[in-house]
DNA sequence: TATGAATGAGGGTTCATTCAT
DNA sequence: GATGAATGAACCCTCATTCAT
């Protein structure tokens, strides 16, 4: 039930329907007009409460940054034997990326549009967790022979790529396995590889 | 030497002024403006030899499939022992995706713009490598516990997410190093892991 | 010390903003929210007090012209010989037009805009000089071979010219004197000449 | 008659059109849907034009300082003897600023709205006649006592001020002449003025 | 082949005004 | 009396596209 002059309502109804948007076709693609009419409102009203499409877009981002840090937070938490450990991080990290293609997209798009923000964001929130992998190599459980830094990019690289050409590969090698299961198949493998590279360190 | 009125020049100097911008800012970012002012020519003459802005478009990413088609094949050449193999294929790799990053970026905006046809052409030379994997797999130079389709994931998405992320990791983590150098490090690491995948399986 | 619901002390505040916000950037050139911003209250409030943005305008034509009044009153009194009373004369009239340049530019926007309430009331008060000028003259003080009209033109329009354009004049011609100081000369020179010509007439 | 598509008979009606819109509602108060409307064409087609609304002002502009400079130029001619010259430079000046109003309202409207330009181009021109008054000066034809630009002042100033309020004055006083009368007077008394400072001098 | 004049739709933004609270 | 949410018109400007030359 929605007061007709609710001001925080409306900004929120905003927020989503940008979010939505930009995700969908960029913050050059997507116009004022387009945002209101998705909300049913007035095209003055969104600069009313954002002032500039640009300062909208930053607003969005933001949120986006804050949801990113909180899933990484919750991701973190969590204790078990090592390979347990490497076995959740892993599943927790392609389910965060899994589940918000609208995260990914905007991301994409800030990136190619020059929007650096969002990307020094992620950087650094990535940054923390070199900690964690360093921690990991100090104890033994992961090989310290490569650099933290590198670690990572292994993983988070290949769930990247895997994530944005899998269902393409999926329709030209024929494979008849559903998303979920190939999905299921690659976290798998990839699972293995890092238990494997771990134990060749000892 | 260029004739005043050579059609197909100036095509040529069209299509690759086009490619350049659109690489740089999207096709909704870019005006025909922009385009015929980096040529040099009037206003009217890029529709005059492309019919419509959406058609210029579909002639760089066209012309970008062949260049890639190109390019992949030349980097596909080689002989060598097997260890030699693995390590020129990365090499080639890395810096296929490296040296050209009007390529990846129109790659990336075309995929947010829904624009499949290119992503299509891409997975579809991509899966030519299967089975170049799979050979080297029969041969015993490469693990075949692993799908193909994931050992090329395994190589191409870190390839991928270290390029891209590789200047904001510096920066955060104050790396001394210049990037030349970290992309040398990430090589011989990125190589040196395949090694020890591939010796694994023996 | 303000009471929180002074509706007269709101009113007074805006009619202040306004003044000189008009003055500063004209009708078409002032927003309601430059002068609820400089204000310090809500968007929707001036309206509320003014009924619409053209009224608010009349209001601060009527207590400028009200004002106009009020100096130019104040300006006559006096007494002395007769070299005296022009010269007295001469210095309050420059130094008013020099004072209230908010006065002047509001004016000239309202000249400009079509507003002639504000050009009638002045022209008005202005005729009232000419009964002064013509007391001047029937007591020999002042040349009566010119009309009235014509002497008052001959007075204040310099003093006008002067004051618009005396730094652009000072600033081409590179003269090295301060403005007070060139107004000064220039007002000594005015006096000199007014002199002259009524010393001519006996 | 008209070329439909003549690019420099366009121009010349837009700058036209723009010159009578800007003199009667200033810059800020003049859109270029006015301008478009009253030359016929579409709204684009002045920027394909003028690039801009503040480029076309500015153009407006210096058309208009050049027909100053022209003006000025063609007054100055001339020669005969002293009184002669002191009225038909005091007839050429008060004609000149008679006839356009368009001008005035122009250079009025950029002084208030803060466009330095014009002023400046005006009192670079203006003191050129500096040299004109000096000259007479040093021929005993000019009373050599007063500064040149307080001559300057002393001519233009009530010319200035006498063509703002005339029309005002003779409705407040009913003065039964008509404009035309009221200003042959005024001129022939400003002569009369400048000859008897200019015989004192002697 | 090439130019650039002309159109018209749409985009971001400003702003006076209205109105629920 | 005061706030600020909401509207809708107008404005400047960009741009793909058409067309006369």
């Amino acid at each position: 039930m929605r007061k007709p002059r609710d001001g925080e309502d409306t900004r929120q109804r905003v927020l989503s329907a940008a979010q939505e948007l930009f995700a969908a076709k960029g913050f050059a693609g997507t116009s004022l007009m387009d945002i209101s009419h998705r909300c049913g409102i007035s095209d003055g009203l969104i600069l009313h409460h954002f002032q500039s499409k640009k300062n909208l877009y930053r607003q969005v981002l933001e949120n986006l940054a804050e949801q990113y840090t909180h899933n990484l937070v919750q991701a973190k938490e969590s204790g078990a034997s090592p390979q347990e450990m490497i076995q959740q991080t892993l599943s927790a990290s392609f389910n965060f990326w899994k589940q918000d293609t609208t995260y990914q997209r905007i991301s994409l798009w800030a990136y190619l549009e020059g929007q650096t923000e969002l990307a020094e964001k992620e950087a650094y929130l990535t940054a923390g967790l070199f900690q964690e992998v360093r921690r990991l190599q100090e104890q033994g459980i992961m090989d310290d022979r490569y650099a933290p830094v590198f670690l990572l990019t292994l993983i988070i690289g290949p769930i990247h790529f895997w994530l944005r050409y899998r269902d393409q590969f999926k329709a030209i090698l024929h494979l008849p396995d559903t998303a979920d299961e190939l999905d299921h198949l690659f976290l798998k493998q990839l699972i293995q590889l890092m238990m494997e590279v771990s134990h060749k360190a000892s």
